[in-house]
DNA sequence: ATTTGTGAATTACTTCACAGCA
DNA sequence: TGCTGTGAAGTAATTCACAAAT
């Protein structure tokens, strides 16, 4: 579904697995276990021993040889990967349902990526605050995203201004966006675009039921 | 990340993006337009020509050579393999801000997919509603699942709930669920489970952030 | 004795290239 | 001619199986 201008070679999918270690390995060395299997990681995870290895294999060797692997310390190993060693400040450009729900449910859990920005275009909207954070006019976009020096955006708007408000907010310097709307998205070299399309996935959901087998013709 | 017990061999990212085939081909035969070409319909989802051939191969031939598909009923022919010929009514659980976000989300667009029954363990929620569906007990989950014959469902609790809560919801019945929570929830045999976590979505995004390569040590 | 790290084998998915048909 | 439908080729991702390390 993203794409972008390839540097290195590391699967996508692989990348996309590493917060979920990482929640489960936060939770862990909270509890004080000082090491844990790739068996044992997996059970938790669910996905496969040999998946996690590997992943973890494409940065380096993290672990120890009949032992296992430190909670506290592959966690860290982790955040530098990504890149969330230092809290990052990501933007929110709609303030709708899906938006609102979205910088509410942020504040609750994940430290590492708070949404520190929320733009939108309805001035009823603007002034009011979710959670602390004081939703802003859509024109001043640009100038709040280059004065904290924000490089990630979920956009959460109608599907129409979509591709607009990716274009405005890749001018503004921001490098990495999860898009919400239903729209292609385009992203430019350099940059990346993960779609998520929730109602699309529900629609999906639909193949793998017996009403299906039922209704075909 | 979904699993299922096999039965044919139709790959998993075929069968997601057909929904979003469809989306683009029911907007199409609303314009009137009578005719596309997998090269037209490709500019419009994203995705590659020969991707879309392929994915529709898989179920069969519906267009015409040398001309290309009839919106209408190449839209028809995925609402037939995807069983959203009637609508389909599914059960939320949680709502909270995500799944109350969901609701009202899914009233305005698609009517193939119906959120049609609502639980929540809060009874401060309880008997509310959402856009016209009553916020019933947790209590009554399946009954009213198995009344209404619900087999699809989407799953918004706290992580610590969340497998019992699928786990009562394929004893009832439910064959799909789509899961928002961050937790592995096993399927069964015969079961589907797409898990979303939208906030490790949002983490694995900083990795294509130059501010990575910077934190990088 | 146990568990990591990793090349090799396998499987899944995508792209190519062209034959088949309107 | 133009575009679909599809085997063949290529690429990506996962799983296997075992050597390396403690």
């Amino acid at each position: 579904m993203g794409n972008r201008g390839s540097e290195f070679r590391i699967p996508e999918a692989a990348i996309r697995r590493l917060p979920v270690y990482l929640r489960v390995l936060e939770e862990l060395a909270e509890d004080g276990v000082d090491v844990v299997s790739s068996a044992e990681l997996a059970a938790r995870v669910g996905f496969t021993p040999e998946q996690i290895r590997k992943d973890l294999a494409y940065f380096g060797a993290f672990g120890t040889r009949g032992v296992g692997y430190d909670p506290a310390l592959l966690g860290l190993k982790i955040k530098r990967i990504l890149g969330l060693t230092h809290e990052v400040p990501v933007a929110l450009v709609g303030a709708g349902n899906l938006g609102t729900a979205l910088a509410r449910h942020n504040l609750t859990r994940h430290k590492e990526v708070r949404i520190s920005a929320i733009f939108d275009r309805d001035w009823d909207k603007v002034g009011k605050s979710i959670g602390g954070v004081e939703i802003l006019p859509l024109e001043d976009m640009e100038k709040e995203i280059r004065a904290q020096g924000i490089k990630m955006a979920i956009i959460a708007v109608p599907p129409g201004e979509a591709q607009a408000v990716a274009d405005r907010l890749m001018d503004a310097g921001v490098e990495a966006i999860l898009n919400f709307s239903p729209a292609k998205l385009q992203a430019r070299p350099g940059t990346y675009i993960q779609n998520i399309d929730l109602m699309t996935e529900l629609q999906a959901l639909a193949y793998y039921t017996t009403l299906r087998t039922a209704a075909e013709g």
